[in-house]
DNA sequence: GTCTATAATTTGATAGAC
DNA sequence: GTCTATCAAATTATAGAC
């Protein structure tokens, strides 16, 4: 993939993650980078497609930055699945891609909501088996849940700490609730 | 107000919840009652001030809808709020208004947003003080963060039973978790 | 309260030259 | 890989007749 790919792509992800699909158009992402729309649509034949490949990065980028550490407990494992949401909401004051597209899914092109069911069925599965135990599934859902409405929370009254307050007992052990 | 303003305002409501403040336009909301779309500003003089009614009115109608009820505990109340939130989404499969439009939040007219964060902030208090004792701010957070984020999820896949599952314990009295 | 007509802008996308 | 040029469609909004 080339550079401009890829700084289109940076785009379209900061782009989405402000202000849902409508947010960004190749004219837009254009004369950011300097170029015309038609050339855009040479890295991307479609906007649904650059959705999707936004999208699915976005997912690949996340796993990698989740991975578990050996030894680790269920508390752990949510702690990191929070801090990295949080981590992203502080550096940039947006929420979750995903989770902008997924209130939208269903007007999306099949292959955007494709990605994002894909990003939360890949999260929710490895929450549960890294929480374990019975229960996990529930508890996986419900941590993925309330990260993403305390994003949105964040994200309305353009405050963190609407995050923090929303999130501080997701884990149960003392130290990880009052971030 | 006029029975055609009120259509008008339903169907606006209904392409929010659906897609977002893109998912709706003048021209779409004409067709659809059998005006044309200079007539809807007649109603409405921009989209901003009819996006920021339908939010209010929006938030009115919930406000009456979880009213408490005398001798309620704090699982009776969460448990009213998500009864409601779950009934708008099985009756009509969409989610939360003000959910969708905070996750846009920073880039819609500021008389959106007001509404929005004012949704927010009254849900938030409501839920609060009827939980009561220490803690009752960071419950009444927690819980309005899961429902919102267990409707997207309930959205993304198309299924409510991903609301069922991440919402389930929310509520600490055997009997309303699983519902 | 609704209409016709229109303005000014933006959008996603394509054809074809360089 | 980027350009010019263009298209067809949609958008928000306004002026003014009825």
């Amino acid at each position: 993939m080339s550079g401009t790919a890829r700084r289109l792509m940076d785009l379209a992800e900061a782009h989405i993650r402000e202000s849902g699909y409508a947010g960004f158009s190749f004219r837009n992402l254009a004369a950011e980078v300097g170029i015309k729309s038609a050339s855009v649509h040479h890295h991307f034949p479609t906007k649904a497609k650059m959705a999707a490949a936004v999208a699915r990065r976005y997912g690949e980028r996340f796993v990698a930055s989740v991975v578990a550490k050996p030894g680790e407990g269920a508390d752990d494992a949510i702690a990191v699945y929070r801090s990295t949401f949080r981590a992203a909401l502080e550096r940039d004051g947006r929420m979750c891609l995903c989770g902008v597209l997924g209130a939208e899914a269903s007007v999306l092109a099949p292959e955007v909501t494709a990605e994002v069911q894909s990003f939360f069925r890949g999260c929710i599965d490895d929450l549960a088996s890294r929480i374990g135990g019975p229960g996990a599934a529930v508890r996986a859902y419900h941590v993925m849940a309330t990260l993403e409405g305390g994003m949105m929370l964040a994200r309305t009254y353009g405050d963190i700490h609407a995050f923090d307050q929303a999130t501080s007992t997701l884990t149960r052990s003392p130290g990880s609730g009052s971030a």
